[in-house]
DNA sequence: ATGTCC
């Protein structure tokens, strides 16, 4: 038993010493090493049940007097009701993903927030949330993929001239999915936000870099695509002429380190609220006046650039391997946090699975593997928080999904729509999401349609069941 | 979302 193992619990300052003594003595009375971290955890957990006496006590009071600090400090008790939100869809949106945004609007540092059409539930807020906190970050409130982000590239080449088989080729030569996968050291592309200093500002960064150089460039797994399909304007915009283009649109995110950095951030915001009302445990968020607030801010900055660094080397693959120049461009992050003006005050804005939609903002909203996605421009609603729905979102959870739709149905699905997918499971079918169109109808006072965009040839991880 | 505990 070292430091190490007693920082890694969480144990902060003096409690740190404390800490390590009492395991010593436990050490030195024989206890196995795994039983002394349980018990360690035990009075992290309820302090006051250790300080009657006993080789705990002085631990737990230490632990005592940091809670009520804390507590004091950044106030843990939940409003008796939720603030008024903005619900756009209320009739797509399922009672759960409702009380978790209900439970959002209680907590002290929340001050504004909206749910959007394509909500459902999540880990803390749930996704197609939107949530603004005086001065206080939620790890949770931006999701455990920092950065999930949008890109779209169009081509100076007419649709139909990229033959399905020739597309198909393309993507699996040129994209690589699933959980883990990385590229070998001779593989592996550079870029800028690799080089970046922030990297070694931080001990959680400095370890992470590794993984994140072997892994940029690649997409991971679950709803993550990359797919080439036929752009349509039908009046000019985007500096193009109105007509139909080549064009490929990816879904991609942080890839393990953002989740890395999600997952030590939250559990460092739930540790520091540990009287916080259990509905909200995965809402615990980290003060900006704190260390720990600006470092999370850091980390998650670095992730969203990371992730939208990840869409360029995948665009930049295609682009040459098709012998072409881009000729149009638009890209946005949907799991994010940023300061913005907020009824006159600068509050901090989450959106996890939302897109930003300030007045003019360009923006990606996808449909399914066989349904259009669109193109469009924010219409800056203030009660929306100028946000919009960042896709169509699920109406079936993967499970049920799994459960109860048919192989032959989504191939039927697929065929029907004239698209050919590489990979995908048929917890992603087009069936186990809301109807694109309904979404859209519902936050037609958010966005402003520029462009459709159909998928023809979609590439995606596995899932649990292939289609 | 992630090889599901840095």
């Amino acid at each position: 038993m070292n430091g190490k193992h007693i920082t890694k619990l969480g144990f902060e300052r003096k409690a740190i010493g404390l800490a390590l003594a009492a395991a010593t003595a436990r050490e030195g009375a024989g206890v196995e090493r795994g039983e002394i971290l349980d018990e360690l955890r035990a009075v992290q957990k309820n302090p006051a049940a250790y300080l009657a006496g006993g080789v705990y006590a002085e631990l737990a009071a230490e632990l005592g007097a940091q809670n009520a600090l804390n507590d004091s400090r950044q106030g843990v008790a939940l409003r008796p009701a939720p603030l008024p939100y903005g619900v756009w869809g209320a009739d797509l949106i399922e009672p759960g993903a409702r009380a978790q945004m209900d439970v959002a609007m209680r907590l002290p540092v929340t001050r504004a927030g909206a749910l959007m059409p394509d909500a459902h539930v999540g880990y803390g807020l749930p996704i197609g949330g939107v949530l603004a906190t005086d001065n206080a970050v939620i790890p949770y409130g931006v999701g455990v993929d920092i950065g999930c982000s949008m890109r779209l590239s169009v081509f100076p080449v007419r649709p139909d001239a990229l033959k399905v088989e020739e597309a198909r080729r393309l993507l699996l030569r040129h994209t690589r999915f699933g959980a883990g996968v990385a590229f070998e050291k001779r593989e592996r592309e550079d870029h800028a936000v690799l080089h970046e200093a922030t990297w070694d500002s931080q001990p959680l960064l400095g370890h992470l870099r590794d993984k994140a150089a072997a892994q940029i460039g690649s997409s991971g797994s679950g709803n993550h695509f990359a797919e080439f399909g036929t752009l349509t304007l039908s009046s000019a915009d985007l500096g193009l002429e109105a007509g139909t283009y080549l064009a490929l649109l990816s879904h991609s995110g942080s890839r393990g380190f953002g989740a890395q950095v999600a997952g030590h951030f939250t559990g460092l915001a739930e540790r520091l609220h540990p009287n916080l009302d259990p509905a909200a445990k995965k809402l615990a968020w980290l003060s900006l006046d704190a260390e720990e607030g600006q470092a999370y801010w850091q980390a998650m900055n670095l992730a969203g650039r990371y992730a939208l660094a990840n869409h360029e080397l995948i665009h930049a693959r295609l682009a040459r391997a098709l012998g072409v120049n881009v000729l149009a461009s638009v890209h946005n992050s949907h799991n994010l946090a940023w300061k913005q003006q907020v009824g006159g005050q600068q509050l901090i804005v989450h959106r996890k699975g939302a897109t930003p939609a300030a007045r003019g903002q360009l923006g990606l909203i996808p449909g399914s593997m066989a349904d259009p996605g669109f193109v469009v421009r924010g219409r800056g609603h203030a009660d929306a928080l100028a946000s919009a729905s960042h896709g169509a979102g699920r109406q079936l959870g993967r499970k049920a999904a799994a459960n109860t739709l048919v192989k032959k149905e989504v191939t039927a699905y697929l065929k029907q729509r004239g698209v050919t997918l590489i990979g995908g499971g048929i917890d992603e079918a087009p069936q186990a999401y809301k109807r694109i169109g309904d979404v859209l109808e519902r936050q037609n006072d958010l966005v402003d349609v520029v462009a459709q965009f159909m998928p023809r040839v979609v590439r995606m991880d596995s899932g649990s069941q292939d289609i």
